[in-house]
DNA sequence: TAACCATATAAACACCCCTTATATCCATTA
DNA sequence: TAATGGATATAAGGGGTGTTTATATGGTTA
């Protein structure tokens, strides 16, 4: 027969009060409760623990040996109780993002910013990869949530949209007046083009897109990263494949142009993944709150 | 409203098994008992605790820190008990007793040896005094028992008697002759008699008794300890009183010899005392059983 | 697709714990 | 010494809660 625990919390306050009627009050429970609590205990450990006195009770030795791990016990409890308390408030625990590096820079980190602005005792981890390699990460349980370019398609994850972007082509001032008319896919195919590496999901999604309409790009430029792109594009080595939401600044500047087309390349989203089998953890799900709203 | 503690322990096993079904298991229970308890923990903290998988459940991260806390708590509970068993054992714990110092030298000496042999671990602490002196100290719980000359005549204490000691008289070889027939108090009055101080227990009992006989004794010597006494008179400074049982080897020995009275002092007890409205602990109980045994 | 193993849900029952009522003991005070 | 007050102990009844049985649901595996 294991003893009860909750015989423990009622053994405490009666040894802190040295009196059954006042363990009662401080437990709104009536002084019987408490005698037959204290009674059964002592049954169970085949130990008395208090001796009763006309003005009380006053521990045993026995007693008081129990009351110091029973404190502690109990103690620890309550910590453990406020340390929960704290996960509720986002004020401990960590958050992990996966998330593809374009994203990254332009969509997610102001937000982050603010959201660790925020709660600034949540541990942030991000990790970077390719949309699959993300979800993997994902499934393997390496990340909560991941932050990438839709579509995803799985059965076992939620994906939420959560921003539009647009697929577009950009000039500096050299090709000014070539493009100052709108052209289509095939014309445009004919220029120097600057592209992301093929492995990129925006390079396949616009290249797949062409490839529909019968159109096959091939690129005088592969690079690395979106801000390569860009800055290629600006020293006008050509026209560039970017995102039009994250080349913002250039093309509000005058820096950049955007390309007229006659035929529209549909738009993608950002979208959040997380596994459908495991529940969003509180600061996960505060987070996928701030960057749907 | 606080959450029972008994919750947690369920929490614990658990989060061991990472398995709803195998906790129920290792605690006799069934698994909707189990799944239910782990969801009221979970409601009463807002904190989901456990992921269900398929394949059993795994801990969160909220799940995990209170685990720690928990089995620290439990296993304190556990350390608490298992304390509780020792002093039960009588393999810690200690043992305060009060007792006169002629007692102590000639009764409770060898029964201390016997029990300290058998009971290494537990500390044993030895006040010493008059028997007035050592019930006050019982009454204000400095000690757990007493053993004393009786008759204690106090309604708040157990009283039990546990050898009988017998006050003689006796002599050394210089007194052989004058005391080789047997003699009345009045008689014995009147010889160089050997005593210990008035205030003694021991030498008030023989006193009240003579005084009852209309005898008043006026001893040659008064002496501080029952020891003194017996040497006083080996070295034949007179009759000394002394407790037959504490003068054996003495007499058997043949370096004393025994007045022969016509008159008997009755008999006293040598007695254990405890308080009433204290129970007396495992190692007082066990070692009054010893020297009562 | 069926079988198996996991957790979830629902409802009934049994047990336990708490409360009310009362007793008892001791100490204090008139 | 009797009476009062405050402490714990005891007894019995009732309500709540936790456990069980029965069943559902979901997912992986063969």
């Amino acid at each position: 027969m294991v003893i009860k625990l909750d015989l423990y919390r009622i053994f405490c306050v009666v040894g802190k009060n040295q009196s059954f009627s006042g363990a009662a009050k401080e437990l709104f429970m009536t002084q019987p409760a408490i005698s037959q609590s204290i009674m059964q205990l002592e049954k169970e450990l085949d130990t008395r623990l208090f001796n009763r006195t006309p003005k009380g009770v006053t521990l045993t030795n026995e007693g008081s040996l129990l009351l110091e791990y029973a404190n502690s016990a109990i103690n620890l409890i309550e910590i453990g109780e406020e340390k929960i308390a704290e996960f509720k408030n986002l004020t401990i625990g960590e958050l992990r993002i996966g998330v593809g590096d374009t994203i990254s820079k332009y969509f997610l980190l102001p937000q982050l910013e603010a959201f660790r602005n925020r709660y600034p005792n949540l541990k942030l981890k991000i990790e970077n990869g390719t949309t699959d390699s993300l979800i993997s990460l994902l499934k393997s349980g390496g990340v909560d949530i991941v932050v990438c370019n839709l579509p995803v398609d799985d059965p076992s994850l939620n994906v939420t949209p959560c921003m539009d972007i647009h697929d577009t082509f950009v000039y500096g001032d050299k090709y000014r007046k070539l493009l100052a008319r709108p052209i289509g896919f095939r014309e445009l195919a004919k220029l120097p083009l600057i592209f992301l590496e093929p492995s990129s999901n925006s390079r396949k999604y616009v290249e797949d897109h062409f490839l529909s309409k019968g159109v096959k790009i091939s690129p005088e430029f592969e690079l690395g990263s979106h801000d390569l792109v860009v800055e290629f594009a600006r020293m006008n080595m050509g026209i560039a494949c970017v995102t039009r939401e994250f080349t913002k600044d250039y093309l509000e500047s005058g820096a950049l142009h955007e390309v007229q087309l006659t035929e529209q390349i549909p738009y993608r989203s950002i979208g959040v993944c997380s596994l459908k089998s495991v529940p969003l953890s509180p600061a996960s799900s505060r987070f996928v709150e701030l960057i749907e709203g």
